[in-house]
DNA sequence: TACCGTTATAGCTTTGGGTTATAAGTACCT
DNA sequence: AGGTACTTATAACCCAAAGCTATAACGGTA
């Protein structure tokens, strides 16, 4: 068994079963893939594909036990390789981040900004999916951080470091009514008017239909889509009122769109960065967990990677302590 | 980096740092292991040991990080082979138990002997130790189960399957005093003669101490072995009234000794078998575990395979369903 | 200083991973 | 059926590198 045996035999894999576009991606020809696989099964005494003529259809039961244990493997070397080149002050890497649209929209520039100053050398790399997508690439692709929000559930291998939390932001077309209100914004204002919203299912937001039922109201949802921007564009066009992150109320949008604060009316979501718990992080990737959650120490930082449990690090921080981040303070209305 | 070159290093970190052994070990040449060591560290363009002149004087902090992930990546490269081995069917393979001397004495004769009726070409390996030697060698060396009694906190990695539960036993010369007693025996007994027993650190065991002093009772114990021959021997001498595992008293011992229930004395102990979480299990090993804690159901011990913390394990037995695993019956003198 | 135990270096052999060229399957289309 | 496109397997060759033997170099110790 040799590591290059496992390594193709992943590239297989993450290349539909297709030995010729695994040989391109390695940057080898494709007999010697062929030659490998076939090495490697010949050691192990077993089939790993199902083969279907010459071509591979599917992967064996046993198949998929030596995948995940490859892929183990394959993490380990690379934590390696992670670990050495950071005692010799390597100033080059890449940082992979797993993310919403919101996060990826709003979020995430300024900070970037601000670590490609820092770390001018290091490869940015910004996936963006659904939480079930971000939990898929984590297991499969090589990704440094997650970066998501509620859901815990589905990231059960990861060290999720709360970050920040947030409330929900109504927009409205400028001049809209529910602009003129004199006192502060209800969850009864709201629903009589149709809503476009993010998609309900979307990782734990139901939170927003839950709590229109909890006060006995039926929300006109109209629609729904996975993005702010999407949105607002919708808002804009005078289809309904939107709840959107208060971090995608934008001061860009002031031109034809209002913000009106919801603080209080929906149940605070708290965003977390995540780390595969068995990962070497590199300097620069401490540098950026410290630019996405300032509040945290250096010493909290530690205690987190020594930490085994989620349990331990979510007593590391109360809830309240938690910075809140807010809509952009010129284009909102506040409530009340 | 090759797998060889890890397998090397370890070899040499298993070696006391010693390239010459570890290359006989490994079946090769020096020269061969001090080149690939020569390459490993190139490649990583670090350190992993301190020189000394020409010799390995120490690890490097860097060296201790590398070493671990090696461990683990040889780990799963060893578990790929082990369910390769087990999907061909194959009969041959080793099964290596780390376990404490009663263990080993009293309890594993019995279930080793059925075990190598049913698996003839399996090979045995039992080492023997404190429980923190057992912790020791189920990081560093290749030990399929553990099998101890308490300190489950030493053993953090492992799922630990709760199997028997044992009371202690007081062993006596033949014609002792106590044996005369016509009542169930106490503490306040035991307190006036001078006492034998295990080892008092070792592993929890001061439970027994504490039964004492929860009484307000000072024991006086003359003599500790972490053995209960040890023990026993000292008993038949006539130094004192022995304190053992109750799967220690032996029918063997009939004609010197006499043993006395002392259920109710003491807080019963449990005695588990443990694995690594992320170990492959051949059908093999799942037979032992089987034949070591019979009450365990298959459809149990795939629930365990698929447990993620020891909590999850423990919720599936409750405690006082286990068995209690008691003395030679022949020999003993019911309390009370 | 001589000797033992150890590691490093040099030079040679051999293994085996990679290459190209090509055969041989399979699927799909006409 | 036959042709085409796409795939994998086989064969023969090349060459880098892993391993070997022999020996030098180093450190510790008597």
């Amino acid at each position: 068994m040799k590591l290059q045996q496992l390594k193709y035999l992943l590239a297989i894999v993450d290349n539909g079963l297709n030995i010729t576009a695994a040989a391109e991606r390695m940057y080898t020809s494709q007999p010697g893939v062929s030659k490998q696989l076939k090495l490697l099964e010949e050691e192990l005494g077993l089939q790993l594909f199902v083969r279907k003529g010459k071509s591979l259809d599917g992967i064996t039961a046993a198949g998929h036990q030596v995948i995940d244990r490859a892929r183990v493997i394959m993490r380990e070397t690379e934590n390696i390789r992670s670990l050495a080149a950071d005692y010799y002050q390597e100033e080059e890497g890449a940082l992979s981040i797993a993310t919403t649209h919101t996060q990826a929209r709003y979020v995430l520039p300024d900070i970037i900004a601000e670590f490609r100053k820092r770390f001018p050398k290091i490869g940015l790399n910004l996936h963006q999916g659904t939480s079930e997508q971000i939990a898929d690439m984590i297991t499969n692709n090589n990704i440094d951080f997650a970066i998501a929000t509620g859901s815990k559930e589905l990231f059960a291998g990861l060290m999720l470091v709360p970050s920040y939390r947030w409330d929900r932001a109504v927009v409205v077309p400028k001049g809209h009514e529910l602009t003129r209100l004199d006192r502060k914004l209800t969850l009864q204002d709201l629903a009589r008017y149709p809503l476009v919203t993010y998609v309900f299912s979307f990782g734990g937001q139901s939170s927003l239909k839950r709590a229109f039922e909890n006060e006995g109201l039926e929300p006109d949802v109209v629609f729904t889509a996975r993005d702010a921007d999407v949105i607002k564009t919708y808002v804009r066009m005078g289809m309904g009122v939107g709840i959107v992150a208060s971090m995608a109320a934008d001061c860009a949008d002031q031109k034809e769109l209002q913000v009106i604060g919801a603080e209080g009316l929906f149940p605070r979501s708290t965003t977390w960065i995540g780390f595969r718990k068995d990962a070497v992080l590199r300097r620069y990737m401490f540098e950026f967990v410290k630019l996405f959650a300032p509040h945290v120490t250096t010493s909290q930082l530690e205690e987190i990677r020594r930490a085994t449990t989620q349990d331990e690090i979510d007593g590391l921080f109360e809830q309240n302590e938690l910075p809140v981040r807010g809509a952009c303070v010129d284009s909102i209305i506040k409530a009340a």
